[in-house]
DNA sequence: CCCGATTCCTGTAGGC
DNA sequence: TGCCTACAGGAATCGG
């Protein structure tokens, strides 16, 4: 399940690989993913060099000169660097091979991520022109979450996934943020406290640089560029422990559904 | 504007 | 062994 995490674990895997080298191929086997792949899209990125590799929220971006490439992997998609020629699997939906013997290839089992274009015309991507500020921002803080959160009712789990208030938060590092700032996924956003709002920005950010540095979290799916998994299933506290022991105090993990997804929480460590 | 429900999709796990 | 169902979830979209 990429987040913000597994995202940019495989933006630092591709980055070396097709930095700077020319699109030689595109291979288009599937055009049906989250939206379709755009007709013309290998038309467009043959021949184009790739300028940079940055991340928004959880999109991956390719400056490629007269457009930008979108790629999101939705819940199940990889990105892997290969040789050209490598054998194909199920769900190999997209190939881009590039000069130098380098072949990038999409894999997306549920076909919820994409493959866009955004052309150097547009000053904005209707996907990307919503988007709340990254995580690792200054403009996201303790003060921001508490005037942002004001008169807000839904549940701080959901308003933490919501990707206008802040990218990069999925299901996994919301609740394992909200567990390190003490904090239960049901409250209302509206009734944190300056307190609690300080803890939260600071507990989002720490998960996240964590994650990163384990190279995101591997529950089944999720591999980095190169095929390897993230370790950072290992230091999960509640995500997914549902039953067991808290590690911090040892009350049973309590999951319970919110926003139709499952949510998991320490009843002895967050209030 | 805000919020909750629904929707897309396939692989996997669990029940019988 | 095989069939069926529930579940996983990013995030757009829709209805209230």
């Amino acid at each position: 399940m990429p987040e913000l995490p597994e995202v940019e674990t495989v933006r630092r895997g591709i980055e070396p690989h097709v930095l700077g080298r020319t699109i030689e191929q595109v291979t288009v086997r599937e055009r049906r993913l989250r939206w379709p792949v755009p007709a013309d899209f290998a038309r467009r990125l043959e021949g184009r060099r790739v300028r940079s590799v940055e991340r928004r929220a959880k999109y991956l971006l390719l400056d490629l000169g007269e457009d930008r490439l979108i790629l999101h992997l939705g819940m199940s998609g990889r990105l892997l660097v290969l040789e050209p020629g490598h054998p194909l699997r199920k769900h190999d939906h997209l190939d881009v091979r590039l000069s130098g013997g380098v072949l990038l290839r999409l894999n997306d089992p549920r076909r919820f991520g994409a493959a866009l274009l955004w052309p150097r015309g547009q000053a904005s991507h209707p996907l990307l022109e919503n988007l709340g500020p990254e995580p690792f921002s200054d403009e996201f803080s303790g003060e921001y979450l508490f005037e942002l959160s004001r008169g807000r009712s839904a549940a701080v789990k959901n308003f933490l996934m919501d990707g206008r208030v802040v990218v990069g938060a999925g299901n996994i590092y919301a609740a394992e943020a909200l567990f390190r700032a003490g904090i239960r996924p049901g409250r209302a956003a509206g009734r944190l406290t300056r307190a609690d709002c300080a803890r939260l920005a600071a507990a989002v950010r720490e998960v996240l640089v964590e994650a990163v540095a384990q190279g995101g979290t591997t529950l089944r799916d999720f591999a980095g560029a190169d095929g390897a998994p993230g370790y950072f299933r290992q230091k999960l506290f509640v995500y997914g422990r549902a039953g067991e022991p808290c590690l911090r105090c040892g009350t049973a993990i309590k999951r319970l559904v919110i926003g139709q997804r499952s949510s998991f929480y320490c009843p002895g460590c967050q209030q």
